[in-house]
DNA sequence: CGAATCGTTCAATATGGAATGAACGTACTG
DNA sequence: CAGTACGTTCATTCCATATTGAACGATTCG
């Protein structure tokens, strides 16, 4: 679309987002806050994303929500001030966790009440459905990592050996 | 929707795949075959799962190019046999690393065009999208260790964390 | 107070893409 | 060879939901 780079990374985080799931604008929102650096009114995300004040506030609102965007508060104005938090990875990273940690839950409980005829059913679903749990203490611990100031992290796979705690 | 079990975990899967950006209706093939175990056609998809020939083909096939479903040879009969591939994890996680990757590469080409008055926009940019990138190289690495052969692979941080095996 | 500004809400609309089913090509069968 | 049985394709339909814009309440300013 655009030929300004600045505008071609919005409308591309746009993209980004809605294929994650989420809502072309709040992609555009926070790439848009996050390129800015200092902080804007929904009245200004109108303007420069060309849509909506009510898609303005109800995506701001949603990115705020997922801890990905906050208000300042404005000190001598009446408009609330939008910026991206400072660490935008680590929310989607947490969200991405939950996600993996949720769908674990909900089918360990299907599988529960599987019927004891259908007992190998149940054993394949059991092996598969330990992809998401396992992904999510991953990611989690990763996120540890990160979170605890660690800017990059270390590898992984340097590590020694097992713990024996993952196993049924 | 249903009150069995094994159907409820079907529709959920289906669920979550479109959570996920996929279709619903692979997600169910995919739980469908799951819990099968055997191969099946896809007649016999279209019966369980009460989706069109042309949804059981289309899937099907995308199920198969994800690497998550493959064709099974059949012997003596003249329909294509179906089964899930034997660990449908590792091929979920690479295509989510590919994902990152993609994200990560196409926001690097399109930040390092960003004239040089954006610069701070650009380092902002650049420090949010090592996120993509961080993930991708974790993500690729802790598959690799995965599809060596280690079922249950060694928990990445080496850090303690709290509880190992707490719900079962 | 009255006027104006701002953020939120919600019913209506627009849009992207999934699902359908008829039509087609191909390979078996008898 | 004609007659089936499959699998694939694609134009159409259908559906979920993102987006809009007008209406509303709240707040600020003159």
């Amino acid at each position: 679309m655009s030929e300004n780079p600045v505008d071609r990374f919005i409308e591309t985080m746009g993209l980004m987002s809605q294929g994650d799931g989420g809502t072309r604008i709040s992609g555009q929102i926070l790439a848009y806050l996050l390129t800015e650096g200092e902080p804007r009114t929904l009245q200004q995300m109108t303007e420069a994303l060309s849509i909506s004040k009510g898609s303005a506030s109800t995506n701001a609102r949603m990115l705020e929500m997922h801890g990905l965007a906050q208000r300042v508060s404005h000190l001598g104005a009446r408009q609330d001030g939008w910026e991206a938090v400072a660490e935008p990875h680590l929310q989607l990273l947490s969200r991405l966790v939950g996600r993996f940690r949720q769908n674990y839950l909900v089918i360990e409980d299907l599988v529960a009440s599987f019927p004891p005829e259908r007992a190998d059913a149940r054993q394949r679903v059991e092996d598969f459905n330990q992809f998401y749990r396992q992904s999510a203490d991953f990611f989690e611990e990763w996120l540890a990592h990160m979170s605890s100031g660690a800017e990059v992290p270390p590898p992984p796979g340097a590590t020694g050996h097992p713990d024996p705690s993952a196993e049924d």
